[in-house]
DNA sequence: GAGCTCACG
DNA sequence: ACGTACGTGAGCTCC
């Protein structure tokens, strides 16, 4: 039977424009607001891959003196107007089915709603109909024929409505809809129901007397309070039940020709396009067949089709290609390969995992050196690979390529955004939601999804390459990040031992000292409430307890901190804020992470920080806590392997050596080669004092004003974080500036670049786009100045320890030795040591990082050595 | 899904 | 008159 997908124009456009409005402003280069038609057009698209159908109809409301109007004025009353930035975009959407050809109806004092209903009833023994929609009322609609689309959350995510799909969730049948209606009203249309019975109270009722008649008819039955809101409730609830009906006898005249789907995509790019949305367009000119090609020129090779083959073409092994591996998704730990994706002029090609075995050819073309294969993500690919038991060296990681071309691309999602990329098909499709097991896979749409993945390598790799050669960073790339990566692949595979029962210890004792603190804190307050609510907490204690609080309202650490004294209840929150961070994030947390080999192996995400910084995640190992004494026993379950110690190396004030040598500030670089305590030496120049007179205080005053210098300081921050006035602080500030007249002058020329070029660079000439410092509001100017006095700084001392690392591990492998690096920490390098490797690592490992590079100050780093990760500190 | 809070460098 | 330190990731609540 021939399928027919019908939607409520209006409640799409709704929708959609809530599902996007937070998100950052979409509209065209002349400021007109396109993001709900974006939204509308993607949902549409959606269900139209999901329900493929023959036939399509959208209805649109018009007029507002419906039938229900008629019997009950307050209909749809107290209903906001639409938002202003929606208004013009009701007739884009009409605009864009017209380009799109797709047919749309609305009649004059008729709901959307009713001609759907209508046209459903009508096409029932023509169509099987398919209705899209995010509103429950449709769902009394659902029958043999008719099967509701129901939009879930986000703007793609659909659940396919049965008959018996409704009874499963919802325990009643499609046409008890009207009745729960009647019974438990409608906020959102203003039908009223009966004050009192929301949704479980209907549903209970509906299970035992079927419709709302028959269970007004029955009230004497009830009992309480239940009875007597029933029974003043009639007029109400058959009122409702009729508001909540939906017609199916519009006099409306349609043959199932008029509703046949012949979608003009080659029209709809050009409509996206004209509106600038780039992006959307090229996912819709996906869909152009054959038969309507775009007029547009097209690459040859995109024109190339997707194969599925037993055995890869030998011309095909001759070139140099893109590779995807298809794989099942998820952690690296879990992931495995399903198949691989090759890419190039020659053509594209599937091959499954079980068929790339026995293509000798392609494994030796795979496993050499030329011609060179290009990967994305080669570290993830690195470990799916190792399971599979297949090589393939790599010459490129366009994923690598990406971020180094434009640091502001921090994901995949950012990367195939900026470069208007998008798969034939989308990973859900192929695998569905990663939650769910898939057994069935379409093995065409795996093809077609793994294809164009590779197709979307290979493009990526042309379209950043030439900004890697322009901006002469082949360096950068191939001498840092491309050796760096195989080195994270290692750690991650080796992972850090963690004992289970030292993380049960830890979170029994806080778990007890938690309940002790909660008790403690209800008392004080003198009533319970959810304590890890920020929201709630607020109330207690700025509106019930009555603390004084400035304009904001926060309840943060530093906040409460300055309240200390002002109720005893503070310290306790404080305490209990501690401890639960400790049991949840740490404690809990990292059990989950544990594998059965006893380790934890985190993710070292290359490509993740604007700065040039690596991060680490599921779990973050670089957030461990330190500096807290209790937080810190978190670190007695970090352990070497049976027969080793941990060594940790840390670099000392990197960042303020990285600074002085940039700046090529005199004083700066003369202390630091005098090996001068830089702090103390802040304090003497910044308090004027000898250094007999600094004292702890002045000194750890000086260190935040350090801090500061490199965080991009103001004379705000500065204040807040000393707990001077912001006088003070802007007078610290211009003293330092005064002492040290090469930082002002190398910070202003900082600003003033970025200004002039919208990014900056570090040592090795890594770029970090700051796009904000030319942002019409001034906030967002400041914080891009901040930005750009940091991030050179943050980033040469990323690219030094990555030097470092590599340094390092060249090292290892020449000497042969059983140690592994197993941690990086930003200045901090962890490894596991075999006792009889330790004084040889320690050389080994402090050389490499002291080494790293040559700047106009020494690097100093210092070893520990420990039997947890708690003592080598 | 966003916002708040907090752990690290 | 604004309302701010730089860079991350994770757990929690609430819409």
């Amino acid at each position: 039977m021939k399928k027919l997908l019908l939607t409520d124009g209006n409640s799409m456009l709704f929708r959609a424009y809530y599902a996007t409005v937070y998100g950052k402003p979409m509209t065209t280069k002349q400021g007109l607001p396109t993001n709900a038609v974006f939204g509308f057009a993607s949902m549409l698209q959606k269900a139209i891959d999901i329900v493929k159908p023959d036939g399509m109809l959208i209805a649109f409301d018009a007029g507002k003196h419906t039938f229900r109007h008629e019997l009950y004025a307050d209909y749809k009353g107290g209903r906001k107007p639409a938002p202003e930035d929606l208004v013009p975009q009701f007739q884009m959407a009409r605009d864009l089915l017209d380009a799109f050809a797709v047919k749309w109806v609305e009649m004059q004092d008729i709901e959307a709603d009713d001609l759907i209903g209508t046209v459903s009833a009508k096409m029932a023994d023509k169509y099987q109909t398919y209705i899209l929609t995010s509103d429950h009322d449709m769902l009394q609609l659902i029958d043999d024929t008719t099967t509701v689309v129901l939009m879930k959350k986000g703007l793609t995510d659909m659940d396919l409505m049965t008959p018996d799909a409704l009874r499963e969730q919802m325990g009643i049948a499609p046409l008890q809809i009207i009745d729960m209606k009647g019974l438990m009203g409608d906020k959102s249309d203003n039908i009223p129901g009966i004050p009192g019975i929301g949704e479980k109270t209907a549903i209970k009722l509906l299970q035992e007397y079927g419709t709302v008649e028959n269970v007004l008819a029955h009230e004497d039955e009830l009992k309480g309070a239940l009875q007597k809101k029933i029974m003043a409730g009639h007029e109400s609830a058959l009122l409702s039940k009729t508001l909540a009906t939906i017609r199916r006898d519009v006099a409306l005249d349609l043959s199932d020709e008029d509703l046949a789907f012949t979608p003009d995509y080659s029209g709809v790019v050009r409509f996206l396009k004209s509106l600038d949305m780039n992006m959307l367009a090229q996912r819709f000119a996906g869909y152009i067949t054959e038969e309507a090609p775009a007029e547009e020129e097209k690459p040859a090779e995109t024109a190339v089709s997707a194969m599925r083959v037993n055995k890869i073409p030998e011309e095909m092994l001759k070139e140099e290609c893109a590779v995807y591996i298809d794989e099942t998704g998820g952690s690296f730990l879990t992931a495995e390969a399903n198949g691989f994706a090759l890419a190039n002029a020659t053509g594209r090609y599937y091959i499954s995992l079980e068929d790339a075995r026995s293509d000798t050819a392609l494994l030796a073309y795979l496993k050499a050196e030329t011609p060179y294969k290009t990967g994305y993500d080669i570290k993830r690919n690195m470990h799916l690979l190792k399971k599979a038991g297949i090589e393939i060296t790599f010459h490129d990681d366009a994923m690598i390529l990406a971020s180094l071309a434009d640091s502001t691309l921090t994901s995949t999602e950012k990367i195939m955004e900026k470069y208007g990329l998008s798969t034939a098909v989308s990973r859900e499709e192929v695998y569905g939601k990663p939650s769910k097991p898939l057994l069935i896979i379409d093995e065409e749409l795996q093809k077609e999804y793994a294809c164009s993945s590779a197709e979307n390598i290979r493009k990526l790799k042309e379209l950043t390459m030439p900004d890697i050669t322009s901006r002469k960073i082949e360096k950068l790339y191939r001498e840092i990040e491309l050796p760096l990566s195989p080195i994270l692949f290692e750690m991650e595979e080796v992972g850090i031992r963690c004992e289970n029962a030292i993380l049960n210890r830890i979170a029994d004792e806080t778990l007890a000292k938690i309940n002790a603190e909660q008790r403690e804190i209800f008392d004080l307050a003198g009533c319970e409430f959810n304590l890890n609510s920020p929201k709630q907490l607020g109330e207690i204690l700025y509106d019930k307890l009555g603390l004084p609080s400035g304009k904001k309202r926060s309840t943060s650490a530093d906040v409460l901190e300055k309240l200390a004294g002002v109720h005893p209840v503070i310290d306790h929150i404080l305490v209990y804020r501690k401890l639960s961070k400790i049991y949840s994030t740490y404690a809990e947390g990292l059990k989950k992470y544990i594998q059965k080999d006893g380790r934890i192996h985190t993710l070292y995400n290359q490509c993740a920080t604007q700065t040039g910084r690596l991060s680490s995640s599921e779990p973050n190992l670089q957030n461990i806590s330190v500096r807290d004494e209790q937080g810190r026993e978190i670190r007695k379950a970090f352990l070497p392997d049976e027969g080793c110690v941990l060594i940790s190396s840390d670099y000392h004030q990197i960042e303020l050596r990285m600074l002085a040598h940039m700046a090529d500030e005199k004083a700066l670089i003369d202390a630091f080669n005098a090996g001068i305590d830089i702090h103390t030496k802040t304090a003497m120049d910044v308090f004027d004092k000898t250094e007999e007179e600094v004292t702890a205080s002045d000194r750890r005053q000086a260190k935040t004003v350090n801090f500061g210098i490199v965080y991009g300081i103001s004379d705000f921050g500065l204040a807040e974080q000393l707990g001077v006035s912001r006088r003070e602080a802007a007078e610290f500030i211009d003293t330092y500036y005064k002492k040290y007249p090469g930082i002002r002058s190398y910070m202003e020329s900082l600003v003033e670049f970025c200004e002039k070029n919208g990014y900056v660079e570090t040592l090795c000439g890594r770029r970090r786009e700051i796009p904000e410092i030319r942002d019409k509001n001034r906030m967002v100017r400041e914080f891009g100045k901040r930005a750009a006095m940091n991030a050179p700084i943050q980033g040469s001392a990323a690219d030094l320890i990555k030097i470092a690392m590599i340094h390092i591990d060249k090292a290892m492998k020449e000497a042969g030795v059983r140690s592994r690096m197993i941690l990086q920490v930003h200045d901090e390098l962890i490894f596991n040591v075999p006792e009889d490797e330790k004084e040889m690592m320690e050389k080994l490992i402090a050389e490499g990082m002291e080494h790293a590079m040559t700047l106009k100050v020494p690097l100093s780093a210092e070893c520990a050595v420990g039997s947890t990760w708690y003592e080598a500190k």
